[in-house]
DNA sequence: AAATATTTTTAGCCTAACCTAAAAATAAAA
DNA sequence: TTTTATTTTTAGGTTAGGCTAAAAATATTT
């Protein structure tokens, strides 16, 4: 399946660059991977050149980088396991939305013939992880979603919510504590000219949310 | 719940002296280690350097090394993991019990709160690994069973395969194809004096098994 | 007990992945 | 268009975990 063996360290650059393309396509800057990784500019640079050598992306000094054919299948790859292992934690073992990160960044990099395709079997074919976010199928296919930031509805709409664009643990745990996990239905009863503050309503339960807090949930309109 | 962080290299080497020391008590030799680890015995003893100044094992120059308390214990919780993930991989996943191990060698290093505990619920708290293999509880305590070797048996006896010594996939996958899985039920027919060579009946197929063969089986006397 | 063989350790080197500090390239401002 | 600021790369160093070859310690023969 891989052409190239990977290390765990460079799948999860040629995953932070996914990642950073895929907000601001086109070349990804140094500053802008190193920020990701947390890491040195030195360093990147330092794996970029690996990576180049490996083919796996396509690296112009001072120009910055694309991934290749080659290394965006490998990211594709390991947002597919990464998302299958966060289903897997939470609809079998049980764990919660916000502490499921981490053990998918490990899981993720598991290597060996057919563990995703057995792993998305057994779990039904998932098309969506606990956070909302899409599980591109085993040729690296996305599905795109029809979904809104809350802060684009209007008061009187109503809509799902289908995902969250922060991913932070405490900005689950807030949500949970307001009954706004996937599949919450809302209504937006007001916002306030001066901060964009927003009243909802879930349920019969009135709350309010920060211009903040809407521009990180997804919501479905219906 | 480990008291000291570990990569997962000092893991497997924390394994391997463990594994050693169960068939050989006493002081594991660097040469034993070196070759468990299929590794040099320079790299060894640089690795016990580590590992003793991690207070996970206790080592003399020369003399060999044992597990410290924490280190057994880490030794324990990783062949727990392992166990438990070896499980998963063939009673959920469906994989064959000659596929698993590569899968669980990188598995066990998944480190988290909780994360073998939750596990160990989900899969309905197995006590023995698709291996035939006991698996320790949270505690680090281990079942001892009433197995013994094919070879042990005599002619007229008869047992039911509960383990393996060797795991290789080669040894599984011939099992396999002698129907000689994990709960399969047998009667020694005879055995011949000059190379010990073995004639079983398996339900109603008669087959004969080498002394090797009959040595890496375990059953139960029934 | 001395000589020889074996085992283990030390010494010195390599690579991946990080680091800091300095140099070079590019971009922005004067 | 210079000068200044920013970004990126290079240079040189560190650590973990390997390696080989040589030295030292231990074990075995003679």
């Amino acid at each position: 399946m891989n052409t190239v063996p990977t290390t765990s360290a460079e799948e999860n650059y040629l995953k932070a660059i996914f990642k950073i393309a895929e907000k601001e396509p086109g070349a990804v800057l140094t500053n802008a991977l190193a920020a990701e990784m947390g890491t040195s500019a030195a360093s990147a640079t330092d794996m970029l050149k690996r990576l180049s050598e490996k083919q796996l992306v396509v690296y112009e000094k001072y120009r910055g980088v694309t991934l290749s054919e080659t290394g965006n299948r490998i990211a594709t790859d390991l947002i597919r396991k990464h998302r299958l292992w966060e289903v897997f934690l939470v609809d079998k073992l049980g764990f919660a939305w916000d502490e499921v990160h981490e053990f998918a960044e490990q899981l993720e990099h598991i290597q060996g013939e057919n563990l995703a395709e057995r792993l998305d079997d057994f779990l039904g074919h998932p098309r969506f992880d606990p956070h909302g976010d899409p599980i591109p199928d085993a040729q690296g296919h996305w599905l795109r979603r029809a979904q809104v930031r809350l802060s684009t509805l209007t008061p009187g709409q109503r809509g799902i919510v289908t995902g969250v664009d922060d991913h932070s643990s405490t900005f689950l745990q807030y949500l949970n504590e307001l009954s706004l996990g996937l599949g919450a239905e809302l209504e937006l009863l007001e916002r306030t000219a001066y901060d964009q503050s927003t009243k909802i309503r879930i349920r019969t339960r009135e709350s309010v949310l920060s211009e903040k807090v809407c521009q990180n949930l997804f919501v479905r309109i219906i």
